[in-house]
DNA sequence: TATTGTTATACTCTATAACTATA
DNA sequence: TATAGTTATAGAGTATAACAATA
C-alpha cells in the first residue's frame, strides 16, 4: 500500500499543479499584454529565450524547444528577423542549416520583457514570509530538475540522432 | 536593508518561477498535443474549465477569465457549441446575455483530458520523496492564494461594476 | 444612452503537404 | 536517398472596429 500512497500523493501534487500553474501563466500573460499589446507575443518571447540560451541554434533545435513544427518555427523566425530581433545566417559547415542568434535590439527587448515580468511577479510575492518564499524556491528547484529537457534535446545546431530512443 | 532583502528575495522567487513554469506548461501541452492532436486546444480546454467551475457563466465572464476580448470568446464558444461541448442559451432575465454550460459530452471530455494531464504529470513526480512532494504541495497552496482571481472577477452572469477601479 | 454579444476584417500561430537546396 | 529548411494552403485564436439587440 505504500506504493499506492506514493502514486496517490503524486497525483495530488499533479492536480495542484494543474490548478495553479495555468492561473499564474495567464496572470502574467494578461498583464504583459495589457502593458505592451501585441509588441511581443508569448511564442516570440519564448523563441527569443531559447535563442538567447542557445546562441547559434538551428531552426530544428528551436522547433523542438518550441514543441512546434519546422514550418511554424520558420514563420515565427521570419517575423523576428523582419523586426531585426534575430539574425539568421546559413551555417558554413552545412549550408542546409541556419544559425540563429539574437541581435542587440533582440537581446535588449528580451531582457526588458523578462525583467518586467519578473518585477510584476515579485509584487505578488513580496508580502510572503521568508519561509514561504523559501518553500517556493525549493519547489521550483525540484520541479525544474524533473522537467528539464533531457540532454538539452541535442546540440543547438546538430542533427537529431535518436534523442528519444 | 531588510526591506531591500525582502524585495530581492521576491525577485529571486519570481525569476525561478519564470524559469520553471513555462517549461512545465510546454511539457504538458506538447504531450497532450502528441496524444490528441488538435482535438482540444489549450484555449478550448481552459474555456471548458471555466464554464465547468462557473455553470451559467456569461460570455463576458468567460472572456475576463480567458484574459481575452469578447469577440475572441464568442468565436471560441462558437466552436465548442458546434461540437456540442457547450450549451449557449439566452438569459431569461436579461435577453442581451447568454448563459453558458457544459453538455454531458463536454463535461466528459474535460474530465478525460484533465485526468490524463494529471496522470501524465504525476509520472514526473512519483519518484520524488514525501518531503519533496509536500514542498511542492505547500508552494502550490501559497501561490494559488496569491494569484487567485480577486472576488472571482464578479458573479458569473452579472455585469461588471468597476472591478478594477 | 449604456450594455451584451455578434459580425467583419486582419494578423499571428500552427499544421500538413509539397517543394528546394544541400549532403 | 536523406536531411534542413521554405513555401503553399488551411484552420484556430485574438484584436479592433462596426453593428445589432436589449435594457
Amino acid at each position: 500500500m505504500s506504493e499506492l500512497n506514493l502514486e496517490a500523493a503524486a497525483c495530488a501534487c499533479a492536480a495542484e499543479i494543474m490548478g495553479t500553474l495555468p492561473l499564474i501563466m495567464r496572470t502574467i500573460g494578461a498583464e504583459m499584454h495589457r502593458r505592451h499589446g501585441t509588441e511581443l507575443s508569448a511564442p516570440q518571447f519564448h523563441a527569443l529565450r531559447v535563442i538567447e540560451k542557445h546562441e547559434g541554434a538551428s531552426l530544428s533545435f528551436l522547433a523542438r524547444h518550441l514543441a512546434s513544427g519546422l514550418p511554424s518555427a520558420s514563420k515565427l523566425v521570419d517575423g523576428l528577423v523582419d523586426r531585426s530581433l534575430v539574425a539568421r545566417v546559413t551555417a558554413p559547415a552545412d549550408r542546409r542549416r541556419v544559425l540563429l542568434s539574437l541581435t542587440p535590439p533582440g537581446r535588449a527587448m528580451l531582457e526588458a520583457f523578462h525583467q518586467e515580468a519578473v518585477t510584476y511577479l515579485s509584487t505578488h510575492l513580496e508580502s510572503l514570509t521568508d519561509e514561504e518564499q523559501h518553500a517556493i524556491l525549493r519547489a521550483m528547484s525540484i520541479l525544474r530538475r524533473r522537467f528539464a529537457l533531457n540532454g538539452d534535446m541535442g546540440c543547438p545546431g546538430a542533427p537529431q540522432q535518436g534523442a528519444t530512443a
